[in-house]
DNA sequence: CTGTTAGCGCTTTCAC
DNA sequence: GTGAAAGCGCTAACAG
């Protein structure tokens, strides 16, 4: 391996020398920049980024935990991350919990070893434990997809979106309208959708029947389970039904299908997320798009003008936008 | 930031016994091990990689060069390597060309910089100039879904599956049958799944037409595009049809199901990858289930075994397993 | 069993 | 302008 002083040697300079016109800093004269970009070209040396970073104390590595990288929001989060990182020179050390909560306090610990120099934690909860832990760490930090005053995050406004979506399905002549969501330790998807659609329903003076409100958790199949408890139960049955995420919607309509109801005359479905399969679905799906791309450039960006100690914005809200299909 | 030499001075030690108890190596008295490791304790303190990998030559990363995590494929196989990698203490360092080939040798060079303990590619093409370059960066190196004599792979049988594919279809009764493939370059999607289709044609004795034989990329919208085109040539229609992703069978189903056309009695459909999708869709697709996830745990082992120069297995080839449903 | 010493590859004063 | 020297935090002979 090629080191900085071999070069300093084959170009008769000192390291120090070798290192100026490295890290174009300091003094050179023109004679000797030439002879050791001369060396350095011929010997295609690049200088170590682990000696430069036990001196620096830069890794130019951020640590992005996520839930896992199988689903749609959270690939195009990192994909937006890496983007953004690759332009500053930085590159993502990936943590990925497996949806192990306990995973996230590992690798927190694990990532402050590895002294990354920023930490991104895709969320699903904001549990205080999480929080405190977060702080103790004492490094930049920015968490996408939940809110908490305690530290900087990226997020989605999930309230606001929820309430136009129901909003959208009441202006469409629905009264009767169920709700598919999941636990509400995901604060932003479970608690914050939750409570957009019950307002909304509640502000235009329509009842919400307890059968109406099903539970899931984030994949397709327990969308379908849902709306089979849904559709099965005594009571009247809604018109519309409205589910928190694409996949739980997707389930929600293969069942529906299965029992042979049209979408949308029997049964309107809206999802959020604009997951790819939502628009080839039959019918295409009504969703929220989250420019979730956009969200992990966002975070990236503060994380690198954290990092900078450049004014920070503690907290970037993304809005939703809807798109309208056929499945309403 | 609490280092080793703190912990020497306040456990009355030297750095080398800190060391010792750390690594487990060499002697050391149960007294001193008992007083570093409370100091140890107290302090919290966590020894830095950083400074650990100058001196060792070891970073316990592994860089991932793949290219988009937007897919299910990639994603699967990052996540079969991130758990097989975890449980030997190494991490992944993302590098996403997305789908820019000249990414690929940039991030070859950078993760070299970065001192990588190794490189796992998930692969999309086997340029001689890539293969030249990954034996020059001469790091343990294994590549996934493609084949090269070259270097070291995990791939899977595409051209196995896809005789096995067609035969199938032949077997159901399909005399005429379409092709939706991709470029070439890609030698295991765009080649060998090729390549099996025509020999089990040819072998069975059955005419393919030069219409019968379309060409999208790798997203849904072009397998709707190449449907088309087959569609609306005027020579004779095929009954089925083999596209060698998921995702163009999708695009392709999409289509037929546009025009009207039954699926599988006007047209049969069958496709690669068991997408989560394939399942929800209407009909449910048949396709061939890769196991990608193992795959990427086979990588991970691969390249641990290289790392330690184990007797190290040149190439994996995994089977696809025929996942039979309504669309045929 | 333990400490001393040297050094990984680089940056950064501080003199000259 | 340039070099010498010190040191980032750690490991690994080597000597005792």
């Amino acid at each position: 391996m090629v080191t900085i002083k071999d070069i300093a040697k084959l170009a008769n300079v000192s390291r120090s020398t070798v290192s100026r016109v490295l890290n174009n800093s300091g003094y050179v004269s023109e004679d000797a920049r030439k002879r050791v970009e001369e060396v350095i070209e011929e010997t295609g040396y690049v200088p170590s980024e682990q000696a430069k970073s036990l001196r620096t104390k830069k890794t130019k590595v951020i640590g992005v935990i996520l839930p896992t990288i199988q689903t749609e929001t959270p690939s195009r989060i990192v994909t937006g991350v890496g983007k953004e990182l690759a332009k500053h020179g930085y590159q993502i050390l990936l943590a990925n919990t497996n949806l192990d909560k306990d995973k996230e306090f590992e690798y927190l610990d694990l990532l402050k070893v590895r002294q990354v120099d920023g930490i991104i934690l895709i969320a699903t909860n904001t549990e205080p434990e999480l929080m405190e832990k977060i702080k103790a760490i004492n490094i930049p930090f920015v968490m996408i997809g939940q809110e908490s005053e305690e530290v900087m995050y990226v997020s989605y406004d999930d309230y606001q979106a929820a309430r136009d979506l129901t909003s959208f399905l009441i202006d469409e002549g629905h009264e009767k309208i169920g709700f598919i969501g999941v636990d509400e330790t995901d604060r932003a998807v479970g608690h914050e959708r939750k409570r957009g659609y019950l307002d909304e329903m509640e502000s235009r003076k329509l009842p919400v029947e307890k059968e109406w409100m099903q539970q899931g958790i984030f994949d397709i199949d327990s969308g379908r389970e849902a709306m089979k408890r849904m559709i099965e139960s005594i009571g009247e049955r809604p018109t519309a039904v409205l589910a928190v995420t694409d996949r739980l919607a997707i389930g929600a309509m293969s069942y529906l299908k299965q029992q042979g109801m049209s979408i949308p005359d029997e049964m309107a479905v809206a999802g959020f997320g604009a997951s790819e399969m939502s628009q080839y679905i039959d019918p295409p799906l009504t969703t929220v798009d989250y420019q979730n791309e956009q969200a992990g450039i966002e975070a990236a960006k503060q994380i690198m003008a954290s990092i900078r100690s450049q004014n920070v914005q503690e907290k970037v809200i993304l809005d939703g936008r809807l798109i309208i299909r056929n499945s309403v």
